[in-house]
Parts: structure tokens; sequence; C-alpha cells
DNA sequence: GATATTTTTTGAACATTGTTCAAAATTCAG
DNA sequence: CTGAATTTTGAACAATGTTCAAAAAATATC
């Protein structure tokens, strides 16, 4: 039999591997540079030096390729979002200032977009081709970054369900990804980052008013 | 001088608008089907019965095709999110009345989007290619559909200015556009329209009652 | 160490894109 | 009806992602 997939540990696994690492980072930097759109092979090849087929050793697909990129993008806003962590002994902390942390993470939301523009819209912008499904891996990536918001959430929702808080979590972020995407796109007239932040933090607020006063 | 742009009202003037039309419909077809990624210059072309080089005599790019089967589809939103226009005696109403129909504004911009998916999400999709403005009447479009919002608003912010106004119209757009956006996302797990519903009647309601509670 | 075998890399070749533009077809003017 | 102007046409072009036979390298065998 033979897989063409090197045991672990071996010269060309190893080889393979840091090809892989130089192949994500250089369509990083195509990505920051031209967008998803300016992705290209040859470009990817020339910059790594290796040969155009040599990718396809190493990655399946460029979408492939893209969702590498849009992991450590994930990862990157996740820990954006969540780098003000509150204080271990501040866990059990008042309704306002829990809501203030959340307007926080959202203004952080916007931060990072507005800051990595071209990798953030990538995260969205990309798509699977004709259906395939998203690979577990990617989301799992995914999870981890409604995760963070979740865990905010148990002090607004001490009393609901895990599920229903993980709702509540995935609409808030969803909200200020809304907020954030149409007050960002260049399509529409765009937003004022000031005036986009005001926006943000009233309607964080407001969402979240609703959920401590149970509606 | 040859401008090539026959006048307005004669026989190749009239043929040319209806190959256009044709390529319009084509292009809608064709991305309901296949998504914008579907959209190929050679079978539009076979589909209408035309040269592919006289798709270049009738629109610039397929860019601008695109921009075209995007404004039908803003015009039909818009409508649908516009369809349950209060009656002209009902100009004042109370304010629970009005999150009422933000909230029914906000679930029919949900149908649309779920009952005509491909279409929908062409218009978030498809991007100028760097950096290249969208033409004015497009941008206009655009505006007509936040004015719908707008319009409803001005119960609940009576007393703010038309350009505070015109702001929370667009952030309640988007707050519910990030809620349909990621709720239908496939690539998460993809919230069954119901809870759904749910989440978006929670948020609009919250969103509205903020806007008159003053904050 | 030399040779045979297996594995890995390579880049020219392929299939498909959108777009162009000289030539063919058509329309129009006199 | 003839000649000029306009309009349509589709083969040709450039650029894309992807493949795969052949070259190169690595590894095993004697």
């Amino acid at each position: 039999m033979t897989l063409n997939q090197p045991a672990e540990g071996t010269a060309t696994a190893e080889r393979r591997a840091t090809l892989k690492a130089a192949l994500v980072a250089a369509a990083e930097r195509a990505i920051m540079r031209e967008g998803l759109a300016g992705l290209r092979a040859r470009a990817l090849a020339q910059e790594v030096g290796c040969a155009v087929g040599a990718i396809y050793n190493v990655v399946k697909d460029l979408d492939d390729l893209v969702l590498l990129v849009n992991a450590k993008t994930l990862a990157a806003l996740k820990s954006a979002i969540g780098a003000g962590d509150a204080p271990a002994e501040a866990k059990f902390i008042g309704l306002d200032a829990a809501i203030a942390r959340l307007v926080q993470m959202a203004l952080a939301y916007l931060d990072f977009a507005a800051t990595h523009m071209p990798l953030w819209r990538a995260l969205f912008d990309h798509s699977m081709p004709q259906g395939q499904p998203v690979p577990d891996w990617y989301r799992q990536e995914q999870q981890r970054l409604f995760d963070e918001v979740e865990s905010l959430l148990v002090e607004l929702q001490a009393r609901e369900t895990r599920v229903r808080r993980a709702l509540l979590a995935r609409s808030l972020f969803s909200a200020v990804h809304g907020l954030v995407t149409i007050g960002l796109e260049s399509k529409l007239q765009p937003i004022p980052l000031p005036v986009l932040r005001e926006q943000i933090r009233f309607v964080v607020t407001a969402i979240g008013r609703g959920m401590v006063s149970g509606q």
C-alpha cells in the first residue's frame, strides 16, 4: 500500500509542515494586501519558493488554504474580544457591569474588524464550493468564538438553560456582527467609526437590558 | 463622431433593451439555481440565444449584470418588508403597536431571505472588483430600502432629528440583518426557522424599547 | 558503495473563466 | 441598388485552479 501520507515525524513530513505554514502565512499576506479575491496559486508558489503543484501536496484546495487562514483569524478574533477578561475575583458582578462588559466586547469586535478588515472579511466572504460541508475542525474554531460570548452571559441569564444562553449569545453576536458588517460596508455610505461605536453601545445595551427584564 | 450609442427609440436600441432584459432574467435564474458563483458568460449567452460578445454590447461587465439583478432583488425586498403597510388612518399609533410593526418587518426580512436565499445572498456576496465604486443608481436603490425602515421610526423617535433617525433605522436593519445572516449561514449550524423568529422578535423588541426609553 | 525501488516534487498541459476585437453581417442613406 | 456606417459575432487571448506523467530525491537491498 502507498498512501502518499508520510508518517508523522519523518523528514518529508516536517518539510511539508513548514511548507504548509509558509503557504498559510503567504496566503494571509495576500489576503491582507488584495483581499480574498487576490489569492493566486502561482503567486503563492512564487512567494514561498515552490512549484505550483507543491501546494496540492500540502493542502487539498485553495479553499482549504483559506480555511486555514480563517481559523487563525478566528483565534485572533477570539482573543481580541476576550482580551479584557474580567479578573477572577470579580466572578459575580453587577448587571450593569456585565452589560458594560458586553459593550466592551462588541466594541472590541468592531475594532478588530476595522483594523484587520481584509482578514475579517475573508471570514464571511469565503464559502465552500457547491455545498461541500465545512470541515469539523473549522466548525469547532467557530464554536470557540461563540463560547467566549456565552461565558459572559452567565450572569445576565443565570436562570436560563444552557441552550437558551447559547442561543442568546449567538443572537447578541449576530446583531453586533450585522452592525459592524453594514457599518463598514463600502457598498453603502460607510459610517464614521465613532458614530458606529455609539450605535453599537446603544444596541448592545438595549439587548442586555432586554435580557434581564425577562420580556 | 460615432458614439456607438444608438439614440433612444431606434430599432437597435429596442433590440438591445430586450436583450438586456433577457440577460438580467437569465442571470437571475442562474443565481437562483447555482448561486452567484454559477454565473457564466457562455451559459448566459446560450440561454438567451446570443453571442458571448453580445453581452458586452449591452452591459459593461458581468459585475454590471449582477448589480442589475441585485437592484431588482432590492426592490422586491423593499416591497416584501413594506407589504403590510399601515393603513393611512392609523398614522399615529401606540408605541407598542409601532414596535410590533418593526418586529413584523424584521420577520418579513427573514422570510424573504429564507425564501429567496440565493438572490438575497447575492446582495451581500457580490463586491465590486478592486475598489471600483458602486454606481449611483445602485446606491439609490439601497437607500430606498433604508427609507422604508426609517419611515416606521417616526413614531418611536418623534423627538429625534432626521439624521439620528436615519442612523437608528440603519442600526435596526443591521442588527436584524446580522441575525438573519448568521442564522441562515450554513457554515455554522443553521438555526431552525421558528427559533430564529423568536430571537428576532426578542432583539427587535429590546431595541425598540431602548429607543423610547431614551437611554 | 552501487543499484533498484519507492516516494516526492515538479511544471508543462488542461479545462474554464471573463473579455476583446478584427472580420462578417446587417442596417441605413443617397 | 450601391456604398458607407453600424452592429453582431465568435475565435482568440490572458489568467485562473488543478492535474499528472515525468524528473528528482530518498530509501531500501544486496
